[in-house]
DNA sequence: AATTTGTTTAACAATCCTGTTAATGACAGA
DNA sequence: TCTGTCATTAACAGGATTGTTAAACAAATT
């Protein structure tokens, strides 16, 4: 089944291409004829295999928020039991901002394309409805359980949850910058940030 | 001189129109016509002030940099010598989230637009680098004869000016969302993180 | 009044970019 | 081997978008 192979790699080639493409220059700045050169291939065959522009951009959206919210959830669900509230948090937000880091350009693509078009916000957030429903309850729970045995500080669910995302997205963002800003390298501004928000976090949860 | 207010009337009224479609829409995603138009002018008027899309995007860059650094710069300054250092740093992160609250798709477009080009990175810097390198050493003096007198936790200064404008800019972009995922308006959302942002420094800077 | 200077308009030119189409090739099944 | 389907290519069509130009116009200067 080489044809099938090939079709698989073709497509596959394409959509590489064009997530880098748009995770880079957004949809108005991405170009068809780039992403099909980028793939080896005619951009008659992008044409082809993904009809339009739009088509092959609400491709590339879907993966790309799959996996965001697979990284969260996936790292919650992998978590000690035993562990504490606080201890749990940092956990997930290390692993969220791991997954962030290898894709830098993610947050401020979504910023600027996903978030401030009405229907892909509403595509984004029918997909993590359900995901992050589940999460929302199970963080809540924790809290007040939390709030129970250990000393936890007032804090509000969206408020911490903003807390996280904040931190996280704003370090991938602003890892763009260190090498021009600060004269150190990504990894160890990102290993600075990491330390830091979590001494954020553990100080803000503490009474 | 009515003619000279009249020329002034027409490059403002482009600005300002570029301005808003630069800032939402992005360099691609924006539209000459589209400004030209929003300005009340014929495209040909745009040209012939401005010659090129590029010349008339670097014109707002070089407004909009300014404004932002002026924003941060006057609010240190207007900062009475008798405050404590944390109380200062609280007050030039509240001053510097107005202003960016004022214009929420300033930090996206940074990130996304100024930031990844070399270029233009490259003159924000020149712009910037004067007048936050005076605010640099200012702060760090602060920081040492803070630590002297009063109890400050051990934070580095990048990682302090990281804290406030990770913040700060993260709930601006993030203001946007809040009406839509939230059943909040948005000034509520930022009043909330307005308080947040200032829990999590001040619980920072204590020992 | 004539000339000059700078502003404005409308029409047009040129290019860039997306998407189509018709022709060609490859290959599987009848 | 013939036929039909799918993949691929090259060339092109159409439209949007940026930028130019020549002519009209207004205001000031001589």
């Amino acid at each position: 089944m080489t044809e099938k192979e090939d079709k698989m790699n073709v497509e596959k080639a394409i959509l590489d291409a064009a997530t880098e493409e748009f995770l880079s220059k957004g949809f108005s700045g991405a170009r068809t004829v780039a992403i099909a050169e980028k793939a080896g291939v005619t951009h008659a065959m992008l044409h082809y295999y993904f009809r339009t522009k739009e088509k092959l951009f609400e491709c590339i959206i879907d993966t790309v928020i799959k996996e965001l919210i697979d990284s969260v959830t996936e790292a919650y669900k992998r978590q000690d039991a035993s562990l504490s509230f606080e201890d749990r948090v940092v956990a997930v937000m290390n692993a969220h901002l791991d997954f962030i880091i290898a894709k830098p350009q993610l947050p401020s693509f979504l910023f600027m394309e996903i978030f401030p078009s009405t229907e892909n916000f509403k595509l984004i957030k029918e997909k993590a409805s359900s995901a992050l429903g589940s999460l929302n309850t199970q963080l809540k729970e924790a809290l007040e359980s939390a709030n129970n045995n250990e000393e936890i500080d007032n804090i509000s669910l969206p408020m911490l949850i903003s807390d996280v995302v904040t931190l996280n997205a704003a370090t991938a963002i602003s890892s763009q910058l260190a090498t021009k800003l600060l004269n150190i390298t990504k990894e160890e501004y990102v290993a600075m940030r990491k330390q830091e928000n979590e001494i954020l976090i553990r100080k803000r949860l503490k009474k």
